[in-house]
DNA sequence: AATATAAGTCAATAAAACTGACTAAATCAC
DNA sequence: GTGATTTAGTCAGTTTTATTGACTTATATT
C-alpha cells in the first residue's frame, strides 16, 4: 500500500538522522583522551580535521561548515596559532582573505588524531564490498550536499 | 602498486571522517531556528532523537551513546521533563532503571524537529538508488558497531 | 565615492560539559 | 545474608564552547 510505502520512507529518514548522530558522536569521541593530553577539545579537533582536508580554506568557509560565529571560531583559530598548530597566508588574488594551513607540527598532530579515529571507519570497511563502501561516500556527500 | 592502494585506503578513511562531520553538523543545524523558538539548544534535540528512537532508553545507555557525563545529562534531562517532553517510569525487571519515554506533547515536539531536518536527508535519497540507501545506512551501522 | 565583503576585536552572557565527592535503592555474587 | 556492584541522582565549582551586539580595518566591487 501506498501508505504504507510512506510510512517506511520517513521512519527511513528518521533511523537515518538518529545514525548521523551517533556516528558523529562515536568517531569523534575515539580521540578524547588524544586531545586531552594535548589540553585540545572538541572544538581544537573539528578546525583540525578541516584545514587538514581543506589547505588553505578561508574562515568564512569554517564559519559555513561548523555554523559557528567567528567570534567562537577566533577563539579556538587562536589557540591552535599560539600552539603552533596552524598559520595563516594573506590570499593572492583578494588580499582581505586568509588561508589557513596547518603547519608542520599540525600534520603531525592531525596525523595522530586520525590514528586514534581511523580503526572503527577501517574495521566498518573491512566488513563491507567496495561497491558499499563507494555507495555510502556517496550517499554521504549528497546529504551535505 | 601495494603502496599507492594503501594510502588511499588512508586518504579514503580520512574523507569519511570529514564526511561525518559535515552531515552531522548540516543535519543538526537545520533544526536550529525551530529549537530556538522553543528555548530548546542542541543537547535538548540530540536526547529527543535518542528517546524518539528508542522509546523506554536507560539513562546510562544515553550516556553511553552521546559520551558526556550523567551531571552533564541530567541537567538536559531535568529541563525537558519541566517542559513535559519526556517521562521517567522504573522498569520492572530491575527497579534501579528508569526508562525514558517521550509525552504526547513530546512526540508533537520531535515530529516537528524531524519535519525541520528530514528534507536534506529526504532529497539526498531522491538523488540515490535503493541500493544505494541500503547500503549506505549499512555501512554507517557499521561505523556505530 | 559609496557600498559591500572578509577578517578581526572587545565585552558580556549563555549553553554545554566537566571534575570530584557524595547519597540512596536495588541487584548480584559468594 | 552480607558485601560489592550497579543504576540513578545530587551538590558545588569550574572549564569549554558558543552567543549577542557593537565596532574597526583593509580590500574589493559597483
Amino acid at each position: 500500500m501506498l501508505k504504507d510505502f510512506l510510512y517506511l520512507k520517513e521512519k527511513n529518514l528518521k533511523d537515518v538522522i538518529e545514525l548521523l548522530l551517533k556516528a558523529y558522536t562515536s568517531s569523534f569521541s575515539d580521540s578524547e583522551q588524544n586531545l586531552k593530553k594535548r589540553s585540545l577539545g572538541k572544538a581544537h579537533h573539528r578546525l583540525i580535521v578541516l584545514i587538514d582536508n581543506n589547505p588553505g580554506i578561508k574562515v568564512t568557509e569554517i564559519l559555513n561548515i561548523l555554523k559557528i560565529t567567528k567570534q567562537s571560531l577566533n577563539r579556538v583559530l587562536q589557540d591552535l596559532i599560539q600552539k603552533d598548530i596552524i598559520n595563516q597566508a594573506k590570499a593572492e588574488k583578494d588580499k582581505r582573505e586568509k588561508k589557513i594551513f596547518l603547519t608542520e607540527k599540525g600534520k603531525e598532530l592531525s596525523l595522530s588524531l586520525f590514528n586514534s579515529q581511523k580503526l572503527r571507519v577501517l574495521n566498518a570497511f573491512k566488513k563491507s564490498s567496495p561497491d558499499e563502501v563507494l555507495y555510502f561516500k556517496n550517499v554521504l556527500k549528497r546529504i551535505i550536499e
